[in-house]
DNA sequence: GCATGATCATGC
DNA sequence: GCATGATCATGC
């Protein structure tokens, strides 16, 4: 007889404590409370308590399982090894269900990290065997009424295990490197560390620095969430269903063994690209019998997904869940860089009550970048000179700060005749962007207003490709 | 038909 | 030749 007996599940049996998970499926958080036999859950019995505190999604599934909420660094059930974590789910407007945030999982110690070796690291020790909730979230119903759609088990795959290690090292040499301030996600590719607790939380101290950090968490990336999604909603409602839940791609590295000895993802695809240096967009066309056109705007996309044995109807996997934005860059003949590079239009009327933090442009400029870079020949024919990943440092985001804070500003003030120009910023200004001048935008002010969008300046591209 | 990445066109 | 405004091309 163990001392478990007065659990409903084994708590020594992976298998066990799944099936007991997912009767939870289909039910709120709210049912989930009521069908309890009044011993767990919510100590002064009044479940709305604490709402708004984000936790309680953990503090009920952890009540659920009668394992008491606590943090520290061991899995939560401690014996199987298995972490319980939960995440929200939000329907698209098309029907899709997608992953609403990223998952967070535990927080950096800065300190501590600098000593650990990969292979019994703290993060693979708690993170390597996840129990995870997935529940959809909907606008303005309390969240006690959320509804579980999704519990299973998970272990991330070998393929992507070794980009989340790159990662992890990569992150952590920062830290060595006495740069915990300067870590952005777009440094990395599926496993990113975002700061948590916000500024009121204060600042950490870092090993061989002595500027304060921001708090961080190891996380998952929102987008790589979609593909778990869809893997367990192919496990759970089958195939059919599942295309309706997060996504399906087509990825790159079909097997581990294709790296090369000590080589990172970033290097593979650079790699591979290598071989069409200096090609036309002709040659690269005929050699994978691609038909589009040459004015094609996504060419960069199509000849990269060619180039790296991505068919064309599907999207590359690496770059998806990475969030991975891929842009053209045109070179001049002369070397000049002409463009600048533009995102999507400004909402003014959201805008206004967003911080930067929380923008639209942010979310973009704290990504990972990849450039296919052209450059023009003597026929004016376009070469491909290479190609590069990059990610904005995060003085320079703080930089972009200061554009979108007077953006937001003037916007507020109902001016729109006065944005930071190309000729008065070094890194970004704001320009039109639409169909024409006839595409117009609502403001906050009742008007109506020519698009435009927050860019990037060319002249601060052309140092960004040339530091490479 | 809209959103968005990319590039064209014009005037100084 | 550059700054800025305007528009094209494509996918969903």
């Amino acid at each position: 007889m163990s001392s478990f007996d007065y659990l409903p599940y084994n708590p020594n049996d992976s298998s066990s404590i799944r099936d007991y998970a997912q009767r939870m499926i289909d039910s709120s958080f709210r049912e989930i409370i009521r069908s309890a036999d009044g011993n767990f859950f919510l100590k002064d019995g009044t479940p709305e308590y604490s709402v708004n505190n984000k936790g309680i999604y953990g503090l009920i599934a952890e009540s659920y399982f009668h394992i008491y909420q606590n943090n520290i660094s061991k899995p939560d059930f401690i014996d199987t090894g298995i972490e319980l974590k939960s995440s929200p789910l939000k329907k698209l407007n098309n029907g899709k269900i997608v992953s609403k945030e990223r998952l967070v999982l535990s927080i950096i110690n800065y300190n501590d990290l600098v000593n650990e070796q990969w292979d019994n690291c703290s993060f693979l020790r708690k993170n390597s065997h996840l129990l995870l909730i997935f529940y959809l979230w909907k606008k303005d119903i309390s969240p006690l009424d959320y509804r579980i759609k999704l519990v299973d088990l998970w272990r991330f795959p070998p393929g992507d295990l070794k980009i989340i290690k790159d990662d992890w090292v990569k992150i952590q040499k920062k830290i060595k490197d006495g740069k915990a301030h300067e870590i952005s996600d777009g440094d990395t590719l599926f496993l990113g560390a975002c700061t948590k607790g916000g500024r009121s939380s204060g600042l950490r101290v870092q090993p061989n620095s002595l500027i304060g950090a921001p708090q961080r968490a190891f996380n998952i990336k929102q987008k790589y969430l979609n593909f778990i999604i869809h893997a367990l909603a192919e496990r759970w409602y089958g195939p059919e269903i599942a295309d309706k839940w997060g996504y399906k791609a087509e990825r790159i590295v079909k097997e581990i063994e294709e790296y090369q000895e000590g080589e990172t993802f970033d290097e593979l695809v650079i790699r591979r690209f290598k071989k069409f240096y200096g090609k036309s967009i002709a040659e690269i066309k005929s050699d994978y019998g691609l038909t589009f056109p040459d004015t094609s705007k996504h060419r960069a996309y199509l000849i990269s997904k060619a180039i790296l044995g991505i068919k064309q109807e599907n999207s590359i996997e690496e770059f998806e869940k990475a969030e991975i934005e891929i842009k053209t860059v045109t070179i001049e003949k002369n070397g000049r860089l002409k463009e600048s590079m533009s995102f999507p239009a400004i909402k003014y009327k959201q805008i206004i009550n967003q911080d930067f933090e929380d923008s639209d442009i942010y979310d973009i400029l704290r990504r990972r970048f990849f450039f296919v870079i052209f450059q023009k020949d003597e026929n004016k024919n376009l070469r491909l000179k290479r190609v590069m990943f990059w990610n904005m440092g995060a003085d320079d985001l703080q930089k972009y700060r200061e554009i979108y804070e007077d953006t937001r500003l003037k916007i507020r003030k109902g001016i729109y005749d006065d944005f930071i120009k190309i000729s008065s910023g070094d890194i970004g200004h704001v320009r039109p962007h639409g169909a024409n001048s006839r595409d117009l935008m609502e403001t906050p002010q009742g008007t109506f207003e020519i698009k435009r969008s927050f860019w990037l300046n060319s002249n601060y591209i052309r140092l960004q490709i040339m530091d490479d």
